[in-house]
DNA sequence: CGGTTCACCGTACCGGACGTCCAGTTTGAC
DNA sequence: GTCAAACTGGACGTCCGGTACGGTGAACCG
């Protein structure tokens, strides 16, 4: 990584910390390049605008967030003899990092994001919207090869069913931040667990 | 309603559609009067400032929020012989309403605060959490009855089960928003239904 | 060794947003 | 007719945010 790419790494790094936690339009270049070390001039020349900067953030979380979820899925399917319980102990897996994250509670960026629409421009409202679909995508695809194998109890829609994670993980991240309360994400990342026990196990 | 607290009403109604688009910290208090055609002036002679705004904002959405639910698990367990089948009908009722909402997609609140944190002083951060803690309370008497009533299948966390109902709302929006599918939350709702039928029925 | 490019710095500017102040005016209730 | 509530009008201060643009040191390149 050359200096340039550093530092706008830096300006990332310090930028997502700070949109989560006060919001983008709240979020004051001034205040992140005082952070990073450097001037006004040296934050447009890594973004033509704070829109692009939007953009870099969610790319960036993106590709974190993809990687992270890789990894446990991954790490849970090779802990089992099957997809399903393959997929039973990802879930596991990722409630126990969210319930492990360190220090001042983390939340979404996709969830700032579609809570300030307005702010962004379309580029950046459509990469929001691919994130969500790609989740879903990811989801589906693990469900469909349980349903193949394991007879569900009842008719699934696995779109549904995959974007029920997503729902747990942006709701959890709500309440965990409303309340204060780190385990609320985790708590109910098993209840989805269980849910999909009781709709496959025998 | 005096006509003061017609106009009250009027800015309180402006800003909260201002605020589910864009943001709070992104909704000027200009553009507020502007579309409620009064003067700055008498802006802050009905708040003394911003955060009061937030916070009359809150307690409105509040009420509201309360007198919908309410209404909608009262009708389930009127239309129900048990609490069981009364909550179930309640959760169906909440989807059908939930789908039905009509124009640009509403979103909730207290997620949109709890992201945007830094922006409100105590008074309203922990007015976000009673909020919450309020639903709890809610959903988890209404378990208590049932799990009385009705044995489940499995040992039952009542108040993360109820935390789950203000879970998937969450969440629903968020992917609701994110993907300009209204039909999420609902279907959403409707898989949590079932996870709770799958819990307490034979 | 001259030139070019990269990665910034310094500084200036404009407008917008919050908030204050205060004097004056309309409205409705009694 | 009086009084308080509910505003209007406009000026003002201050901060910051996005933008613009010219300069500059270091590194590389031929």
């Amino acid at each position: 990584m050359g200096r340039g790419e550093a530092t706008r790494e830096r300006i990332l790094a310090i930028a997502e910390s700070a949109v989560l936690a006060k919001g983008f339009g709240a979020t004051s270049i001034e205040e992140l390049i005082a952070e990073a070390g450097i001037t006004k001039s040296g934050f447009f020349y890594h973004f033509h605008d704070k829109n692009a900067l939007a953009r870099a953030l969610l790319e960036r979380y993106m590709a974190r967030e993809d990687a992270q979820l890789d990894d446990v899925f991954a790490r849970g399917r090779e802990l089992a003899g099957d997809p399903l319980h393959g997929f039973l102990a990802g879930l596991k897996l990722l409630a126990e990092t969210m319930s492990d994250l360190p220090g001042d509670y983390p939340g979404c960026l996709v969830a700032t994001y579609c809570y300030q629409e307005r702010l962004f421009d379309r580029d950046v409202r459509e990469l929001n919207r691919r994130i969500v679909l790609r989740w879903r995508l990811r989801f589906s695809a693990i469900l469909d090869e349980i349903v193949v194998q394991q007879p569900p109890r009842a008719p699934v829609d696995t779109q549904a069913l995959a974007d029920m994670v997503s729902t747990i993980i942006e709701g959890g991240l709500v309440l965990s931040r409303a309340t204060g309360d780190s385990q609320i994400l985790p708590t109910q990342l098993m209840l989805l667990r269980h849910y999909i026990q009781l709709l496959f196990e025998p």
